[in-house]
DNA sequence: ATAACGCGTAGCGATAGTGTCAAGATCGGC
DNA sequence: GCCGATCTTGACACTATCGCTACGCGTTAT
């Protein structure tokens, strides 16, 4: 199976030498030369990676990052000329899976590629459908099917956020600190009453009986699980 | 639930910042100051993630990369002093998942660990499940699984804390001591009553005939250990 | 034999954790 | 610049869990 590999720098020449080389070790490359082209291509053709350059002319680094973590797990590998520690607490926190500041070697950033795509490789999750009481949750669409006769159900982004997590570990356990973490952001990780808040609202629109939860249920003193 | 990390390095100083900065962060760390300590240790106590430092002066740093990898998927972050890519390459080839120059700020090293931590809670599925009697444990999850016809067992937090440490020393007597201080802290050393009452209420949930258990013993005047 | 000790069991008030409601703050589209 | 949706933030009652005390019983030591 080919890697397709989405590359996004404002610097032709750049692009260029990247993509040759990209090629040049089998690997499938789109390119993008802003952060809007770049959310519009991986959205059209999900990559399996993602190369971002950083100081993009259009948007902030961290914007493209949430961009597309909003609906895909995809690793992203960032590139950047700062050196600066905070740009780079940033970029991971907002979801970045590598930060590499230039100038760096090639060999180093095909094993940085190497890295993550191998980890990839045992993660072949695909299970994007997920049924929910009588609900069909699809993760990728971002659709919630109703069973005939009910209600159309709309969530928040910040609502999908949260029941995606849970619903990629099905039956397990997740800690409210791992939930905040993921959603809110590392400083977030004691704030649980956004838990209690943006959980009671998953369980109104998804659960038959939202008082007594039977897929959405709660651990206390631990966290939440979603049972399928 | 708590993370487990393993930091490996042979300069004192820096074993106790990173202790002292990651445990202020309720990270669990442990420490080891050459490579074949650090493998004792992680097969003793498998961590969830690996801090290793190279230029260690028993072993090269590669070799206790794949050292781990024979047997473990364990995200490992490898710390180094030299800037020189082919070592970065060597790393990340032999199993690494990121590589970070010295020196660095903690803040960055801590942004990595989340990262990385990050990924492997959507990851991970090799959950590791022990049988209590009837019942299927797995501590991952945080799921106890009754046999067909019985009814659904739930642990409260410090439960699954005192189980947790009975799970993970298989046959083997756990004192006291240690296990008070392990869940209540280090003043409850002599509150012998807590472990009195909440392993009853483990076997009242967990075994066949609470009376006269099979797997949670009791060592009298010693302490309790878990019998597969 | 009897006292001392350790263990299992029961019960109780205090409290941390949770569900819920409600209102202010922010953002984006028309 | 207004309006609706979404995200924050605060407050409060309720419940399960926790920390703690007390008692009965078997075993061991004196």
């Amino acid at each position: 199976m080919v890697t397709r590999i989405l590359v996004v720098d404002d610097e032709p020449q750049i692009l260029r030498a990247m993509r040759i080389n990209l090629r040049a070790r089998d690997y499938e490359v789109d390119v993008a030369a802003d952060g809007g082209t770049a959310l519009r291509a991986a959205a059209a053709k999900p990559p399996d990676l993602v190369v971002l350059d950083l100081g993009l002319p259009d948007m902030e680094g961290a914007d493209v990052i949430r961009g597309l973590r909003g609906w895909t797990t995809v690793p992203i590998i960032v590139l950047s000329g700062r050196v600066d520690s905070a740009d780079k607490v940033a970029a991971l926190d907002a979801g970045a899976d590598d930060y590499v500041t230039k100038p760096f070697g090639v060999d180093e950033l095909l094993a940085r590629i190497r890295a993550v795509t191998r980890r990839m490789g045992t993660t072949s999750d695909a299970t994007p459908v997920v049924k929910v009481g009588p609900y069909t949750v699809d993760l990728s669409a971002r659709t919630v099917e109703p069973p005939d006769g009910n209600a159309e159900v709309r969530l928040t982004p910040t609502e999908w956020h949260l029941l995606e997590i849970l619903l990629r570990n099905p039956g397990k356990l997740v800690s409210q600190r791992q939930l905040l973490q993921d959603v809110w952001g590392p400083q977030y990780q004691t704030e649980t009453n956004y838990l209690r808040q943006y959980m009671a609202q998953l369980r109104r629109k998804l659960e038959a009986d939202p008082g007594h939860p039977r897929h959405l249920l709660t651990e206390p003193g631990m966290g939440y699980r979603f049972q399928p």
